[in-house]
RNA sequence: CCAGUUGGUCGGAGAACCGCGCCUCCUUCGGGAGGUGAGGAAAGUCCGGACUUCACGGAAGCACGGUGCCGGUUAACGACCGGGCAGGGUGACUUGACGGAAAGUGCAACAGAAAGCAAACCGCCGAUGGCCUGUUUUACAGGAUCAGGUAAGGAUGAAACGGUGCGGUAAGAGCGCACCACUCGUUCAGCAAUGAACAGGUACGGCAAACCCCACCGGAAGCAAGACCAAAUAGGGGCGGCGCAUGAUCUGUUUCCGGAUCGUCGCCCGGGUAGGUUGCUGGAGGCAAGUGGUAACAUUUGUCCAAGAGGAAUGGUUCUCGUCAAGGCUCGAAAGAGCCAAGACACAGAAUCCGGCUUAUAGACCGACUGGCUUU
RNA sequence: GUUCUCGUAGCUCAGUUGGAUAGAGCACAAGUUUCCUAAACUUGGGGCCGCAGGUUCAAUUCCUGCCGGGAACA
């Protein structure tokens, strides 16, 4: 229960076309096996909110069928879930595009992806135990 | 028991922990509680509707597109049901875009004499009328013969002007007859497609998924349709105030004398972008029983409410059971029986909603029927 | 979601409507020329015309159903 508070706290979903586009556009990008992490900075209004949004890609060139690509969203949501807001910088809003090896990787290696992406982008936080 | 035909149903179950969307209620506004949450194809987008906007006086016609044996069912259909006809199968059963080729225009390479309305290459004949020869004339006999008569036979082709047999003939020919085929007509059966009988004739080859003719149907676009609310910025209109260069432009026929616009500020109005709300799920609805109908289906009564997201929820991990199972072990002469077991458990994810069709689909179950074998 | 288009040789395309020979350029292989290579010239191979049915005497072409690319629409 209070796991799901945290994330309720950190975490949001990211819904409107014009940040997509955004986060399309930036440059602050780190490709692994599984997937690619896309991230940007917040707008400063916003900034100051201890909030990170994410969102999650699988488009129709990575599989065709919509079981499979509906699998590694629901996959790569459920990883991003646990590792973001433990292990990320406040302040940024990030976007996860699928690969095609997120269906058959397992969970702990996308996990570990995930912080090393993170890291190469430091964007880690400072006080990660 | 084996082989097969056909119709239908389901398409893993339970538990634990961690999560997700929507609705209702509560709240100390952090959240909490309860409810609910994919399919038979949700797919392809191939048809048909509902709904919405646009166009439009009505009706008919033209163009274009579609459908095409007959009757019924349906909101409608190219769907479904029943029947007919024609293929396939011993049979249950199954397959069929199945109107018209005597309305017209076209098409058929190569081969072949000839490919569509008649004609005649090799043939066959030469009765009839000539010609020639023989015998004594009439006359008779004969002719690789002319005029001509034939389409039986040959050869080509996917296809050659009804087929087989007998008669007939100079040779032949539906010329005649028998059976078959086809077509028009009459009678009978049937709502009809069509079938049966009788009589007459042989004229009328194929392709309409070539153009076409006939009958029937169709206005166009699609929920990214459409309706409503509406920030910022720019621009438009109206009203009022200020300003008044006494300037520019336009205007009342000209001058005088006016009016309008061009500047700026405030308020209001409408269009409308981002964004939001709605359309949005109670319906040609499901289930059960009864009634009518061969059936598709219709109808009555009872009962139930069963996703509604919008960068898109319905999931992840583990355990137990279920199904299949490579392989291993034990018993046994063998057939086989028992035990253990890695691994696997389909096709596939709602996006406005319905009715169909098509395609994908591991496996499980139920019903009806057919053929064969064995036993009684 | 809706609406459209295109699949022919290793690659880029004709041919399809109007039915009967599958063609062009580049690439590939062999030969000639050259001390050798390139260029040039000569010759050759390579296609189930996306797949499966149907119509027809005959289908790359006509019809139907699938499969695979590509595009447009707020």
């Amino acid at each position: 229960m209070k796991a799901t508070k945290e994330t309720g706290k950190f975490l949001g979903r990211l819904k409107q076309q014009a940040a997509f586009d955004s986060l399309r556009k930036s440059k602050l990008r780190w490709v692994s096996k599984g997937f690619a992490l896309q991230a940007i900075p917040r707008s400063t209004v916003e900034q100051s909110a201890p909030f990170n949004d994410f969102c999650v890609i699988a488009s129709k060139k990575t599989a065709k069928s919509a079981v499979v690509r509906n699998r590694m969203r629901r996959r790569l949501k459920t990883m991003a879930q646990d590792v973001l807001p433990e292990c990320a910088k406040n302040g940024y809003d990030f976007m996860i595009v699928a690969r095609r090896e997120a269906l058959t990787l397992d969970a702990d290696i996308l996990r570990r992806d995930l912080q090393w992406c993170l890291k190469r982008l430091e964007l880690l936080k400072q006080d990660d135990p």
